[in-house]
RNA sequence: GCCGAGGUAGCUCAGCCGGUAGAGCACGGCCCUGAAAAGGCCGGUGUCCCCAGUUCGACUCUGGGCCUCGGCA
């Protein structure tokens, strides 16, 4: 039986650099690049997620980019197939799968698993759209008291699920999630980290650019092709943002703001989420060129190969 | 110069008919298992502009001063 394929994953905040050096590792080792951000499946929204370029790819392969229409929906179950489908194909080619992303959940679905039971049900969804989230929590605690435990009365979202999914299946969703397991690769895992004013600044000066390379006309645009509040796809930074400016709401400045906000909010949430991951190996990204990161990343990525 | 309004948390402000103060936002920490760039939880000592007076006690009342913003000159 051949060894598990080995699969280098690049994960981080937003604004560390994560593309760069993802494009510039890929060129040094010989590999391709599966995109694990959020929002870059949409087609479309290529100002906004800050999509790299054809010349920006330097003629690396990027997988999972612009793969879904922008009025269509990709989950994280979605991802980790496509994830189990892809790396064995990269390494087919004795090419390496560089794993590289901000996307906390679709990381978490493959490099801590996610459990493979009933998915989501929008019948089921509207079903409770009356009921008080308070009555919610008191059913959801009827019938699984761990995750009723676990889970805030105010936190609708994950309430609802856990009741989707005991629905559904008869099995409460704690049982399901003990059932998790990782996707069956060799991970290693590296992450980026800035300083915090530094890193302050870049999300700034990033926002300031995106407004530059016409985001505001790129949402316009994408509002004529089904971009709807009610879409995925809108619930992405700067989206709501250029709609509200459009639509008149909020002035150039203050739409500016926002943007900077909720991308630092993201980037706090993604902060949270990584530190808490195991097994990451954290390479700081502060002050240094994307070659540089990848150059230290590399190195450390032939040398476990080599004690492997 | 005169008249009016105001000076309280990083910002915008609330409040106390006298018992040393609190909201929103910002900022920080955290949770997260099929929406995740989503959703949720937690965290507020600050010369209450300064000085003096009244008082057991003043951020709150009185007097003076300084500063800001309007209006009139």
């Amino acid at each position: 039986m051949a060894a598990a394929p080995a699969v280098l994953v690049l994960l981080g905040p937003t604004a560390t650099g994560k593309t760069a050096v993802a494009v510039d590792l890929a060129l040094r080792l010989g590999g391709e690049v599966i995109s694990a951000d959020s929002r870059a499946f949409f087609c479309g929204l290529d100002i906004v997620t800050d999509k790299p370029s054809d010349a920006e790819r330097r003629g690396v392969p990027h997988h999972l980019i612009d793969c879904v229409p922008i009025d269509g929906s990709y989950d994280a179950m979605a991802f980790r197939a496509d994830v189990e489908r892809l790396v064995p194909e990269i390494a087919a080619r004795r090419r390496v799968p560089i794993l590289a992303g901000g996307g906390t959940l679709y990381l978490a679905a493959v490099l801590r698993g996610i459990f493979e039971g009933p998915g989501k049900c929008e019948a089921f969804r509207r079903s409770l759209d009356g009921v008080e989230s308070s009555e919610l929590h008191q059913r959801l605690a009827s019938v699984d008291q761990a995750a009723a435990a676990k889970i805030h009365p105010r936190d609708r979202l994950r309430v609802v699920r856990a009741l989707e999914v005991e629905a559904a299946s008869g099995r409460p969703i704690t049982e399901w999630k003990a059932e998790a397991a990782p996707l069956p690769f060799r991970f290693e895992t590296f992450g980026l980290l800035r300083d915090r004013d530094e890193h302050r600044a870049a999300v700034e000066a990033r926002a300031r650019a995106m407004v530059e390379r016409g985001l505001v006309q790129e949402v316009a645009r994408l509002r004529g092709c089904g971009l709807t509040p009610d879409r995925q796809a809108y619930r992405s930074v700067g989206v709501p943002e250029a709609s509200a400016y459009l639509d008149g709401a909020i002035s150039r400045d203050e739409m500016l703001n926002e943007i900077v906000r909720a991308t630092w909010a993201l980037v706090r949430r993604q902060i949270s989420w990584f530190r808490a991951q195991p097994a990451v190996s954290w390479v700081s990204a502060a002050g240094r060129s994307p070659a540089d990161v990848a150059g230290e990343i590399a190195a450390a990525w032939l040398a476990g190969r080599e004690s492997a």
